[in-house]
DNA sequence: AAAAAATATGTATTTTTGTTCAAATGTTTT
DNA sequence: AAAACATTTGAACAAAAATACATATTTTTT
């Protein structure tokens, strides 16, 4: 057998299986020095790499002083290495993650949203296994299904790395009128997903940003120009999982909101413990609407932005 | 000092510096064998993370069936574990880097695209040490800068990466005129980086695919309506850093060329070695377009496509 | 505060891994 | 085809890592 096939069976053989280097001699009629050899090689060309998993640095003062100011359950706050945004999704992407692997029970419900920040916790994610938890997805698929970050590929990739159970909302997340809205959600598949959304302990979302401006591009491609405009005009400044607040963090009632499937804004904060994920220069003033609503109870944050939100 | 502190520096000490438990065990005056149960929590807890990276299976017969019918230099085919857009894309990608890897002398300039497939082989590069090797940024920003998948973002990163030389284009790809297309191409800065990317010994693009639908999100965002109605009118199927083809792979002249700061179309066509990397079923025509101009003249795509462009 | 239980630590021993060196095999040059 | 050179191989040894077990320390319970 050719060394570039058999190294990969004695990197896997070593590495996954933890068999010894002699075992493996046996197993592949080699000898063991030639294994050690094989797997000296795979080290230096990078066949196998070892990944050090540095946790995010964690700002306990600031933390505190943000639960006590908006009183809220519990805070992340954790230094990023630079201020651009890939940087901060990726750095409290991270952070999300271990805090949801710390909190999670094993036996619970957990409705998440989506978006970019969302993708970056799932995909830090390491696997585990909670075969009784439930991953739902609390709104509709948005965006093109074939991204990375639609609601669906989210919810069950997360199910996925985490050993859960995904439970998929089969149905567009806004819809064209309220009449095609009300038949989506009366449809058995939908209900009763959204049932079990309403009733979970836990839900993780996003703050989307809202803005009548380009640069909005999340919501450019789901929301018409028009639904942008009213919006705008009844001072709309960002959205959880599509329900529309303002700057003070109350609902906008519009029309908007009977097209929508998923959870409604009272459902929403009904939810325990209501997790948001979110960061970055241009969120602040979402972030304050979104705490100052109460809508979330669990903030998960940069350092950058929580000094903002201090002040 | 306390444990959860130490075992990052343990773990750095023996992963990173290669010390061994003995010596790590003085350095930080706890007993060696302290030193080995940290690590083996180290281990158990994830916070070091073994990766096997196993290479893309290829397919080299049709590697070589490829080869002669379209007269390519080279082809590469990866077997995809499903046919969903985002395994498609992220095999391709590593694939790319793999061959990128391969070929890349050190001492030579690689002009870049942008796009989806690009970002996902810059994500599985290794990282090297080529520092007499430029990457230059082909065509100028496109989609929002904030964005991972901006052309100036993958070319920082690429350089970064490889420890090579980034070549910046500060432009956007596409502007309202084509008089403010001639001042920014007149500009030292701009120009200076065009001249280098048309003498790059070898370019990597990925291949846009073009449609007058919604779909084509991609290019929703940067072209205006109009310019999609009149590109659309005139056959196009596809790009390559933004310049169009019809189904034949016959260049699209436009009024939208002139306003386009990049390479033409024969720039690009004369760069030696141009590496296309694309797959994915709806890409198919557009790929076949791409080759039959002779746009490209080295290929990695998936084993579907890859059989499909065999019929 | 004493007893019980759980957790952490260290010594001694065994097992596994890493290194050296000389012989064997393969490749290139003359 | 022989000589010169480079590469690959495995036995023997040295070094390091893993394990078992006994003891000490801390935490929890009574």
């Amino acid at each position: 057998m050719n060394n570039s096939r058999i190294i990969y069976k004695v990197v896997r053989a070593y590495y996954e299986d933890r068999l010894t280097q002699q075992e493996i001699g046996n197993k592949y009629g080699i000898s063991r020095i030639k294994v050690w050899r094989l797997l000296s090689k795979a080290l230096n060309d990078k066949i196998v790499e070892i990944k050090i998993n540095t946790p995010a640095e964690t700002n306990h003062s600031l933390e505190q002083q943000l639960e006590n100011k908006y009183g809220l359950k519990e805070v992340v706050v954790v230094k990023t290495e630079s201020d651009s945004q890939n940087d901060v999704v990726a750095s409290i992407g991270q952070a999300g993650a271990s805090y949801l692997l710390k909190i999670l029970e094993g036996d619970e419900s957990l409705g998440i949203s989506w978006g970019r920040t969302i993708l970056a916790l799932v995909n830090a994610l390491h696997n585990s296994n909670l075969p009784n938890l439930k991953i739902i997805q609390m709104i509709g698929g948005l965006g093109y299904p074939e991204e990375e970050l639609s609601g669906t590929e989210l919810t069950r990739r997360m199910a996925n790395a985490l050993n859960a159970t995904p439970k998929i909302l089969n149905s567009p997340g806004i819809v064209a009128t309220s009449t095609t809205c009300k038949a989506l959600k009366s449809d058995p598949q939908v209900s009763s997903i959204l049932k079990m959304a309403k009733k979970s302990s836990i839900s993780l979302v996003g703050i989307g940003h809202f803005s009548t401006e380009l640069g909005s591009k999340k919501l450019n491609s789901i929301l018409s120009e028009k639904d942008i405009e009213t919006l705008g005009e009844k001072g709309a400044v960002g959205d959880i999982s599509l329900r529309f607040f303002d700057k003070e963090g109350q609902f906008i009632k519009d029309g908007i909101n009977k097209r929508v499937v998923g959870l409604t804004i009272d459902e929403l904060r009904n939810i325990p413990r209501r997790i948001a994920i979110a960061g970055g220069k241009h969120k602040l003033t979402t972030i304050k609407a979104a705490l100052k609503g109460e809508l979330i109870n669990i903030l998960i944050t940069d350092k950058n932005t929580a000094i903002e939100l201090m002040k």
